[in-house]
DNA sequence: AGATTTGCAAGAGCACTGCTCTCTATGTCG
DNA sequence: CGACATAGAGAGCAGTGCTCTTGCAAATCT
């Protein structure tokens, strides 16, 4: 408890990392739904109304701790992914899906709140999609460097027409340039796929079919890598 | 208002149901986590208390919410197959997962329900869990359905073996007869991805990558057929 | 048929919630 | 220094889940 003397801006900036860091040790036990700015003020040793004057609404609380925590699981994955720059495809697919899962596993409650059932009548500010769009820009980096410098024969073995306005165009040959249509499109299977794994598997919904979810895991990502890696890659 | 005459045991199943379908109407419109007992009652023209004489607590009326709601769709997701019943396998699979999407989307509120982020603390009981099993069971008779009666080279082209102790032994086998362990693995990637789909697009991840839902949905289900049913089948 | 047990609803009340309002002490800046 | 802005305190409002007591009516037993 050092009482560092502080600026006026320095000291809000302070509150307001201290309110948030509270919530996330309180939500960490009880969960988002049972967050209660009460119980964050008193955990400061606050009155409750003070809290409002950094947060207007506890949805706007809310919504901090939703944007830290996709921005926290994109860092993840970008370090992830980073960490084996030049290791092969399947491997840097496998690395960057073990890191979302084990962040999901490390962060229930915070993953609940990004990607569980959204707080109804809440709609996303545009902040939190920028944030949210980091880790699927980690997986979509992994396929797109997969088929750099592919040759002519794999391209050609996938190639073949989509349906015409199913995916946006907008930004995608950006994001996966030299990437076939249908991989494109087969991407964002893998994309839902490792989040549904992960939401299955923390919601219980394996309870009584899977077994040993790690060796699921494994065998769930390989198969994804086949979807969307070229062949002999 | 019909003041029916009726024995108390009739009056209290009826009771029951009119909370029960109360609550429905409420959570339609602001979901789950807003649906409050005392709303409840005064919609019913009771006092709050009265309410602990049938559900003892909320979380009791939520888990009759969450039975009823698992039954509701394995309903729809039996009655979508057994209108195709001698259709091929693709189409019957594209009948299932579009009648799983249908009722999502009808049901937005009571999906998020069963399949968003469980409420913390709360443990299924099990009778949730056998009312669960009922939409996945007819996902796996479509695949079953499919190999009954395929030749040996289909069968011999997925059959590998799988890791040791990774899925549940117990049942397995006697719910899908007949079909490669592979395929059975598979089976549980098809069912998550059909729920990993509905999740996004209800919970608006797609928004910025897919544009056309319907038509990306369709591509999705043709993919995962490819990955279970038997080729050429 | 009469006495007794059981079930249901009402109402008051407790501890909690998000949020608003007013008031005061204290920084910040012209 | 003086004017202003800001942080926190404290009281209060309407809402929540849940408990407890009380009165009444229906079902059950003798």
């Amino acid at each position: 408890m050092s009482e560092v003397r502080r600026s006026r801006a320095e000291a809000r900036v302070h509150q307001i990392e201290t309110i948030k860091s509270t919530s996330r040790r309180l939500m960490a036990k009880r969960g988002a739904p049972a967050l209660s700015l009460r119980e964050v003020a008193r955990e400061m040793g606050l009155v409750s109304s003070a809290i409002y004057r950094y947060f207007p609404t506890r949805d706007d609380l809310l919504t901090a701790l939703i944007v830290d925590a996709y921005n926290d699981l994109g860092a993840s994955a970008e370090r992830a992914i980073a960490r084996c720059a030049d290791g092969d495809a399947r491997r840097r697919l496998h690395a960057v899906a073990g890191s979302i899962r084990r962040w999901a596993k490390r962060n229930p409650h915070e993953y609940a709140l990004i990607y569980g059932s959204p707080i109804p009548g809440y709609d996303a500010p545009e902040l939190t999609i920028a944030a949210a769009t980091r880790v699927t820009l980690v997986l979509a980096t992994v396929v797109t460097d997969a088929w750099r410098g592919s040759d002519e024969r794999a391209r050609a073995a996938v190639d073949a027409p989509l349906p015409d306005g199913m995916l946006e165009r907008r930004g995608f040959e950006t994001v996966m340039p030299g990437v076939p249509d249908v991989t494109r499109a087969r991407a964002i299977i893998v994309w839902s796929q490792i989040f549904g794994f992960v939401s299955f598997e923390l919601f219980g919904h394996y309870r009584g079919s899977v077994r040993n979810t790690n060796r699921y895991f494994d065998f769930v990502v390989d198969e994804m890598a086949d979807l969307v890696l070229p062949t002999s890659g």
